[in-house]
DNA sequence: CATTACCTGCAA
DNA sequence: TTGCAGGTAATG
């Protein structure tokens, strides 16, 4: 799924439907190797029996507070989905974690391609997972000055380093592609060979994109679903992100695609060069 | 740096 | 049947 907008959504959703609810059990864990640390066992006990306090975000993960000074963090890598459903729901069997809620609803974790990730996280966990990450675009913190920082010095191409989660939290493929073309900047220009002028376009560019997106519940062209099931309202705002062949909205150039950093890659080759 | 691995499903 | 998909860590 997901990117930083997605999984902003998917934690907003969760917060108001969770917070406060007790794990009465948990009812699936159908894919053992989701869960990183600890043993799926330990994380199956740990759990059981906990509080939510809050959910929210941290780059790519969703940061569920517990009780007992635990953390439940869930990495919905590409099609991974969390959400809330009815006491009567059922898991399909592409659902790989099934938990009950005191008030009998369910959270169900489903990843079709079970790329997704769980975490039982103690205090120092939580620290390292937060410590193992760039910095958030959307943050205060986060200036013009904060982005030269990342750039600086790194001679690689501009969309590898933006997609790298330990240089910069939250960015993927669809919002390095719209944010660089926002910006007219070409993917493969040198990370540290950018102006100041240019580096604070991109800052703008970056964070228009992810509020944007954040606006309209994420973007889905496939799997994506917020905490509720439902669908979001950003990809018809794409302007280059898969859109290969039809016109730049800026200069009616086609837009083009190729493979960059092994991902695909949609820019405009008239406006977007440099 | 690029490539591979992890998985499944869908469209070309 | 092949290629491609919203991520990331581990390889050459």
């Amino acid at each position: 799924m997901p990117e930083l907008p997605e999984v902003e959504t998917a934690a907003r959703d969760l917060d108001v439907q969770i917070r406060g609810c007790r794990v009465v059990a948990v009812e699936r864990l159908g894919w053992p190797r989701m869960v990183e640390t600890p043993t799926p066992e330990a994380f199956v006990a740990g759990l059981t029996g906990r509080i939510f306090q809050s959910v929210g975000r941290r780059a790519k993960w969703i940061v569920a507070t517990l009780d007992s000074d635990l953390t439940l963090a869930m990495h919905l890598r590409m099609s991974g989905v969390a959400m809330v459903v009815g006491p009567q729901a059922l898991p399909d069997a592409h659902t790989h974690l099934v938990l009950r809620l005191d008030d009998d609803r369910q959270l169900h974790f489903r990843d079709v391609r079970k790329f997704g990730r769980l975490r039982l996280l103690d205090a120092p966990g939580l620290a390292a997972l937060d410590a193992s990450h760039g910095p958030e675009p959307l943050a205060a913190a986060f200036t013009p000055d904060a982005l030269a920082r990342v750039l600086s010095g790194r001679a690689t191409r501009l969309k590898p380093l933006l997609l790298d989660p330990r240089a910069i939290a939250g960015l993927g493929n669809i919002y390095v592609d719209e944010a660089l073309w926002h910006a007219q900047l070409g993917p493969d220009r040198r990370a540290d060979g950018l102006s100041v002028a240019e580096i604070t376009t991109l800052h703008g560019a970056i964070q228009s994109v992810l509020r944007r997106a954040i606006d309209l519940g994420g973007s889905t062209f496939r799997d994506y679903r917020n905490g509720y099931g439902q669908s979001g309202g950003n990809q018809v705002f794409f302007a280059a992100y898969r859109r290969a062949g039809e016109p730049c909205p800026r200069c009616g150039t086609a837009i083009a695609r190729r493979v960059l950093a092994g991902r695909g890659t949609h820019i405009c080759p008239a406006c977007q060069g440099g």
